[in-house]
DNA sequence: GATATATGTAGACTCCTATCTACATGACAG
DNA sequence: CTGTCATGTAGATAGGAGTCTACATATATC
């Protein structure tokens, strides 16, 4: 099938678009990739994926799943962390939404959040 | 309530061990943990989640969500990165069973997982 | 076969982040 | 009210991971 350049690339272009062809890079992606990347539904996902993505982290979330909850210094012997970083991961894990925090007396208590059970399941 | 010493601390590990007591502390969380951390379910789960926890690897997923399917140079148009840096990425969200490739020609394909479905959804 | 395109691999570099130590705060016991 | 325990905060550090450049491979085109 000998075409011309120029109406090759437009008849992949097309295929692409019209998405039932094969060809590829027309490169119309960053428009999309930019507003996927801006949408707060992007970033909290993220936001979480990336709470979730450490490992002591997703230990203290796999704990909780199974406890309802959990205070801190019981955290930090299932890690075998400091108190001063498992602070920094429940505060994270906080911010992200996962977890939720509850305060007795000298104890800090963390409870799963519905969205970090969702994201588990 | 004046008990001994010894007295309230096996009360406060035994009201801990049945769940009905706020006290805190008393470390048998390690070797949960520990059977928690070396669980292939684990593993598995923490390989995922770390490889989403990458902006721009979740960006190239979040793309898969709706198109079914995308060659490597379209991440890179999407990305904006070089395609060495897209090449690696896209080998270790196979790696952690996120997306499936295929080669056709010069082109390299890849499509999402039932798995990376179920985990964003 | 020669050239161009799409992708993979290797090595180097930079920046982020998980971690620690040290100090501060707040609550409870004696 | 003084000491101890649980936790938070600040600052410093080391290791890893994301990124790039450069080179290699494979496929398609001329």
């Amino acid at each position: 099938m000998p075409t011309s350049g120029s109406l090759r690339v437009l008849g992949e272009r097309l295929g692409r678009l019209t998405g039932d062809d094969p060809n590829c890079c027309v490169a119309e992606y960053e428009g999309e990739a930019r507003a996927i990347a801006d949408s707060s539904e992007f970033r909290d996902a993220l936001k979480q994926l990336r709470a979730l993505g450490d490992e002591n982290r997703l230990l203290a979330v796999w704990m909780l799943r199974r406890k309802t909850e959990l205070c801190a210094c019981e955290i930090q012997a299932a890690t075998g962390l400091t108190h001063a970083t498992v602070s920094h991961h429940m505060a994270l894990l906080e911010e992200a939404g996962l977890v939720t925090a509850r305060r007795q007396g000298k104890w800090q208590y963390y409870q799963l959040t519905s969205d970090a059970r969702g994201i588990l399941r």
